[in-house]
DNA sequence: CGTCAGACTTAGAAAGTTAAAA
DNA sequence: TTTTAACTTTCTAAGTCTGACG
């Protein structure tokens, strides 16, 4: 298997000395040259530090499988069946390669894993950060005065646009692309591994978990009542209801788990032609066709979906089923939940079951969604309004004189005085929009004829003072100001799903504004105007009290009854009036869990398809077909960069791509067989990076090329439609996204596996960081370099030549104590008294610490002002290997996740220690 | 098929909080 | 205490992907 060709992967980074691991992922690794800049130094010290991470990559053994006897996970699997088995076997071994290696080997291919990559250099491993930092710069945005400043190097390039730029990278490796990355590596072990888990944390969360057992089951309305056990009690009572429920998680999760595993395990063998997807989404039911399988849960829905039609409920063995009850409104479901375990099964089936019933939506139209029931009661009170515009009655001057404008004239005006030193005020789209729909509300014969007349700082000024005044406020007043707020508010930050107290994610309407769009948008500054009940379409149970518009004399656009959908509300964009702006739930609901639940579970599934889907495109490299050729090299460049599918837009919005809308001018060729990527991806965010890639990859986008002026299609013959059609066909309910998320769990799993596990919890967090943040880089997720961030740098930098002051007086004071001599007076006069050399020594060691921890930070900083961590954190990394990591190690959960993130990922937080993605 | 409406996930920046340093 | 830097949460823009339609 695995061997060659296909796969490969990249690894990325590094490679760096020895030990690495090699989790090849593929990604990018960037080495970029630039770095050199810079970065450079730094480099080592990347490694240093974070010891941790750094290293890890590769890990030269592999092979057999990967695990290594240490590994526990290995054995974990073994043991636990499912879950780790998983991983491991399936990759392959991968190999590293050692060290030395590396730059040679690049090529060659052969190994069967290899991974080889080497990296170029060293750095690799490293990541790109530092490379990005390194080079790019990637300033932000630039105009505004008080921003900008900061940055470094700014200028680069763009200035204007944001585009950060952000790092290259560069690749490698070859092709390798995968395989297997073998999966882990460990050497360490040691520490922790064992068992260790305990729990984390617990508490908390757990009640979230619960919920989602309730999907389906369970509890008519009446909320409260039942849940005690259930479902997340409402907030108050959670003192009480804890213990239990973490008791219920625990069963629970175990259940789940194996779950999960079996299914997976099924899978495994056969592959290939069934996948399942495994979870069961919806989509992935659909398609599925395999039968069988497992279905357990999962799949059992699936499946079911569809033949059930109607009514019939399937629920098949599961007993438990829901009730559903067509009938009448409502339904309130009666349902009599049972069991425990079982419910969670249950739960899905439900949904799929309830699809059914599908009479659900209410009149009109479209089922939307996946079409399959999503609840089977709602109760919620709307949305709330911002307060109308309170005018304030500064004037603005036009050609030196104060102007009257009327109440809308004047509210507009404010929004864009309120923006002078954003960037936005400068750019000459932001004004031209601006001014129009403001010379709309003026009228053609007003006075103000022409923006650049107008002198907004009358307004802008009593903004800051307001501004100020705010900030000036004594502590008890904010507080009542926010206590006030949040009694306001408090009814609308609630919904009772299926009987379940759910927090409602943004209740609060948009208010009115100037649009905001990210990079060269074309609507940028237009007015985004103020949104009345009458633009709102409400979604609620049949049964629930229709909530009363909050504003006196008006009312809803319309009302509907559609469980089909997860929205509240909803109203056309104004700015886009043929887009929609959703109410949703919050992402701690268990119907936002289960979903990004099955995410996860999709792309784990992937685990087990990656090897087919790897050597089918390479196959198709050298297709005759063209689109069938293009396919093949989209589908390795979103496997082995984790690019976005990238599908079409239209004229009006800002000019970004993905990798099906990759321009010809977006890709160079560099010979012998690297590619260099440049082009403004989801945000306008800069996407540069070189990689190396398989020779026939690298022929066949030469010939997508040729002929080709730099603003066509580099893809003609594809579009993610086609593209995620063929996915389906290799895996039933793969998308182009999958790969993504894919990818960056791949990567965590990998990286965390090898348990550095020596050291403190602080360490341990290190490791953690450095492992988000090579995901964070293969994700390709920015940040803007903070305004002060130089000024910090520089701050550190000045403490660090104070600290290395001290430590020159305290040599000094070490040699003349061994002479018998006092100390000399310290810098700043004062006496300082005599000490005997192993003191001296021993404060000499001390302050190099200090010194040695600041230059630490100092780099860390520097090299994380780029990257986003959190991004990957929310989206993409399954927050089961997180939990599984915690408990190998002890970390507190808590020091990884949010309140909010907790809350969010409660149903992956019976993970066990042995989780493995 | 290609397009489009619709629904839902993913993003970075801004705003708000909290912790740490001065 | 006050300031500042770090960390969280909120906000809403910008993607993905599906099913219906012509």
């Amino acid at each position: 298997m695995a061997t060659e060709t296909v796969s490969k992967p990249v690894v990325e980074n590094g490679c760096e000395d020895d030990e690495e691991d090699g989790p090849i992922v593929f990604k990018r690794r960037s080495t970029v040259a630039s770095n050199s800049n810079q970065s450079k130094s730094n480099p080592q010290r990347s490694n240093a530090v974070p010891s941790t991470k750094v290293s890890p990559m590769r890990s030269p053994v592999t092979s057999a499988n990967g695990t290594t006897p240490s590994n526990r996970s290995s054995s974990v699997k073994s043991s636990v069946p499912s879950s780790s088995s998983k991983a491991s076997p399936a990759k392959s071994p991968l190999r590293n390669d050692t060290p030395s290696a590396v730059k040679n080997r690049s090529q060659s291919h052969k190994d069967q894993s290899e991974c080889k990559r080497e990296l170029e250099d060293s750095e690799d491993n490293r990541p790109l950060s530092f490379i990005m930092s390194a080079n790019s710069s990637r300033p932000n945005k630039a105009p505004n005065s008080s921003l900008k400043v900061s940055s470094p190097q700014p200028d680069k390039k763009n200035s204007g646009d944001r585009s950060l730029d952000r790092a290259k990278r560069i690749i490698k490796d070859e092709s390798d692309d995968e395989t297997p990355i073998a999966s882990m590596l460990r050497k360490k072990i040691g520490s922790g591994m064992s068992g260790s888990s305990k729990q984390v944390s617990n508490d908390e969360k757990k009640p979230l978990i619960r919920k989602l057992h309730l999907n389906g089951s369970i509890v008519k309305n009446e909320v409260t009542s039942s849940k005690v056990s259930g479902k997340r009690p409402l907030e108050k009572n959670s003192s009480a209801g804890e213990s239990s429920l973490k008791k219920h998680n625990v069963s629970a999760s175990t259940t789940s788990v194996k779950m999960k595993q079996d299914s997976v395990k099924t899978e495994s063998s056969g592959d290939k032609g069934k996948a399942l997807v495994t979870p069961k989404s919806t989509k992935a039911r659909q398609l599925s066709t395999r039968e069988e399988d497992t279905d357990d849960d999962d799949v059992p829905l699936a499946k079911r979906r569809k033949s059930e039609s109607s009514n019939s409920k399937i629920s098949s063995a599961k007993p438990k089923a829901v009730k559903v009850i067509p009938s009448s409104s409502a339904a309130k479901p009666k349902v009599t939940k049972v069991v425990s375990h079982t419910s969670r099964k249950m739960n899905k089936n439900s949904k799929k079951v309830m699809k059914d019933s599908k009479y659900s939506t209410s009149s009109k139209s479209l089922p939307s969604g996946d079409g399959q029931k999503k609840w089977t009661t709602l109760v919620h009170s709307g949305v709330i309004f911002p307060p109308p515009y309170q005018p304030h009655g500064i004037k603005i001057l036009y050609k030196g004189k104060p102007v009257d404008l009327t109440t809308e004239q004047e509210e507009v005006a404010t929004m864009f005085a309120v923006m002078k030193e954003t960037d936005y005020y400068t750019k000459p789209q932001f004004r031209e929009n601006f001014w129009n729909d403001w010379r709309a509300l003026l009228g053609k014969k007003h006075v103000i004829q022409k923006l650049e007349d107008c002198d907004f700082s009358p307004i802008y000024d009593w903004h800051l003072v307001e501004k100020e005044k705010k900030k000036q406020m004594s502590t008890e007043e904010k507080k009542a100001l926010k206590e006030e707020k949040l009694k306001q508010e408090e009814k609308y930050m609630w919904a009772v799903v299926d009987g379940v107290k759910e927090k409602v994610g943004n209740f609060r309407v948009e208010p009115p504004g100037l649009f905001r769009g990210r990079g060269e948008h074309p609507k940028m500054g237009k007015l985004k105007k103020r949104i009345r009940p009458c633009d709102i379409t409400i979604n609620i149970g049949k049964s629930a009290p229709i909530p009363e518009c909050p504003i006196p004399g008006e009312s809803w656009k319309e009302v509907k009854h559609d469980n089909t959908v997860t929205w509240l509300a909803f109203w056309n964009d104004p700015i886009n009036p043929r887009e929609f702006k959703y109410v949703f739930l919050a992402a701690s609901s268990a119907l936002k869990g289960l979903s990004d639940k099955e995410k996860y579970e999709k792309a784990r599934n992937l685990t087990h398809h990656i090897k087919s889907i790897r050597e089918t495109y390479t196959k198709n490299f050298t297709s005759k077909d063209v689109t069938k050729k293009q396919i093949a090299v989209a589908t390795y460049l979103i496997d082995k960069l984790a690019l976005r599918a990238g599908n079409e837009k239209d004229d009006d919005e800002a000019d970004t791509v993905g990798c099906c809308t990759l321009k010809v001018g977006n890709v160079e060729c560099i010979p012998p067989n690297q590619i260099k990527f440049d082009f403004l991806g989801k945000d306008s965010i800069r996407y540069e990076n070189t990689v190396v890639v398989e020779p026939p990859v690298y022929k066949a986008i030469g010939q997508f090329q040729a002929g080709k002026s730099k603003t066509d299609d580099l893809f003609d013959e594809l579009d993610t439609n086609k593209l995620n059609a063929h996915l389906k066909e290799l895996v039933p309910g793969l998308t182009a996204k999958v790969f993504r998320t894919y990818n960056a769990s791949f990567t965590l799993n990998q990286m965390l596996t090898d348990d550095n596990g020596d050291g403190d919890v602080n360490h341990k967090i290190v490791v953690y960081q450095q492992a988000n943040k090579k995901v964070a880089i293969i994700c390709n997720h920015q940040r803007a370099v903070s305004k002060s961030h130089g000024a910090q740098i520089e701050k550190l930098a000045g403490k660090i030549d104070e600290l290395k002051e001290g430590l020159k007086e305290l040599e000094t004071n070490l040699k003349r104590a061994k002479e018998g001599k006092p100390p000399l007076e310290g810098s700043d006069g004062k006496k300082i008294r005599s000490l005997d050399p192993n003191a001296w020594e021993k404060k000499i060691a001390q302050q190099n610490l200090k010194i040695k921890k600041m230059e630490l930070d100092k780099h860390t900083k520097e090299d994380l002002k780029t990257v986003a961590l959190g991004t990957s954190k929310i989206n993409y990394m399954d927050p089961r290997i997180t939990v599984a990591w915690c408990k190998r190690h002890e970390v507190p959960i808590e020091k990884i996740f949010t309140k909010t993130l907790l809350a969010k990922f409660a149903w992956a937080m019976d993970a066990g220690p042995d989780f493995r993605f």
